[in-house]
DNA sequence: TTTCTTTGTGTCAATATGACACAATAATAA
DNA sequence: TTATTATTGTGTCATATTGACACAAAGAAA
């Protein structure tokens, strides 16, 4: 396999690291790669081209592991402490033979990462490539993650902890539910989000309130119960309502 | 006056820049630097050193130009577009030698930098301190910026959405207002930032129920009328409504 | 003492929220 | 065919919060 990239077209000691979200069986999950050669995990990164502007980067690692494109993406922390480059990652990486030796000097590099995390529904995700350095792509319940590579564990933490802020002034849900979808299934992703049961009725009228939902004439056939209305985003009202929020104190 | 950083200590093609934001006479302000042989104004900014993680760089800047340690400072966002770093930028730092022309090719590098804003009350920075590139410093008021050099404008105004954003869900002032202040003087905060008038007597309400505010028994002696109350901040409950926020939805 | 302005403390109606009841529906079991 | 069961749709009601506003107290100046 040839290298994926050329480290003097690089931008030197600067990464971006996704962390991928997607929603299934009732669970958060994010998108992992498992290294070659070795038992860790780590989050699909990439490094920045000198010509590429650092959110290009995010948005081609993205397009790269899941193949999507146009989908929710956020830059949310840089993480720089000179610790998180592991003294001997290099060599461990040269010496499981997962790069070549003409790259250590490179991988041996102060290296500052961007994260971003993206909102993704499970579902559109067909098959995720692995890149260069990891042999397959597994989905992982953010409540069971396996040995992460590095840092990669608090990045995933850090992205969590802004996903959850974001849950409370932000409306959430049109990048991790599919087109339709049902209110107790909306009512689930709060529920696995907040890590607390909600009263049915009032989320139905508080999430009804903002505005941004649409009622469609259709229902989800199937079910052993009741069939539930299917809803849908009103993509202008959504967007509206991440720009300026859903509640203001003032 | 001597190069305050040697290039080939500091992680190469990445910066920090300080939105350093105080509040006096009713107007929020920025610290600017001017530059030296130029009519441009710059936010403080500085390098990271290779044995230096990122957050202690911006501590350090800050530091540096206000003399004040242990004061509120956040990242809050990357900025890495190729066009931030303009053609000729490097070259004009030479010809106006502001610059040593051995270091025109640091100059040159693409950049990216690492925006933080920090909360600091006005009147504890005594005399700001000057940089290397800079001949003085001073406060502007974020309505009348004077002309900035590269994208220090964009910069200031994401530091200014980020910290309007911080004021929906989270309390300030601590950082902003002297340790005693009146309510009418919190009040005069918050109405800046949001730009709109508030109830008088419902941001009070408000205000005492968040249960951050310690009534003090004195009195701002000297003003044209009735003396209002001082009140402080519990600097625990503070703590705890950044940490949680103020009003959740959920 | 009067006037002016600002501060401290209320009230009250309108609205939003939390806790809960009950009918409708769809599949399954009797 | 009918009863059962779990789930969905639509309420109600008491309580808490919010927005709009009134009035008295305090300090300086006329």
């Amino acid at each position: 396999m040839e290298l994926p990239f050329q480290p003097s077209q690089c931008q030197p000691g600067l990464s971006v690291d996704c962390v991928i979200f997607g929603f299934h069986e009732n669970e958060l999950k994010v998108l992992l790669l498992k290294l070659l050669h070795n038992r860790e995990w780590a989050l699909p990164g990439g490094f920045v081209m000198l010509d590429e502007d650092l959110d290009r980067a995010a948005v081609r690692v993205l397009r790269e592991r899941t193949g999507l494109e146009r989908i929710f993406l956020r830059q949310f922390h840089a993480f720089g402490e000179v610790s998180r480059n592991l003294p001997g990652h290099a060599d461990k990486l040269v010496r499981t033979q997962a790069i070549h030796p003409s790259l250590q000097a490179w991988f041996e590099q102060r290296f500052i990462t961007i994260g971003f995390y993206a909102l993704v529904e499970y579902s559109q995700v067909e098959e995720p490539h692995p890149d260069y350095f990891s042999e397959f792509c597994r989905w992982y319940s953010i409540r069971e993650l396996p040995p992460l590579m590095l840092d990669h564990q608090r990045i995933v933490s850090k992205a969590l902890e802004t996903l959850r802020l974001q849950l409370k002034y932000q409306p959430i849900g049109l990048n991790l539910l599919p087109e339709r979808f049902t209110m107790p299934e909306l009512q689930a992703l709060y529920e696995t989000l907040l890590e607390k049961k909600l009263d049915r009725r009032n989320f139905q009228r508080k999430m009804l309130s903002y505005d941004i939902l649409v009622k469609t004439d259709e229902f989800r056939q199937g079910g052993a119960h009741k069939a539930p209305v299917l809803y849908a985003f009103d993509p202008d009202r959504y967007q509206q309502a991440l720009q300026h929020g859903l509640n203001s104190i003032w």
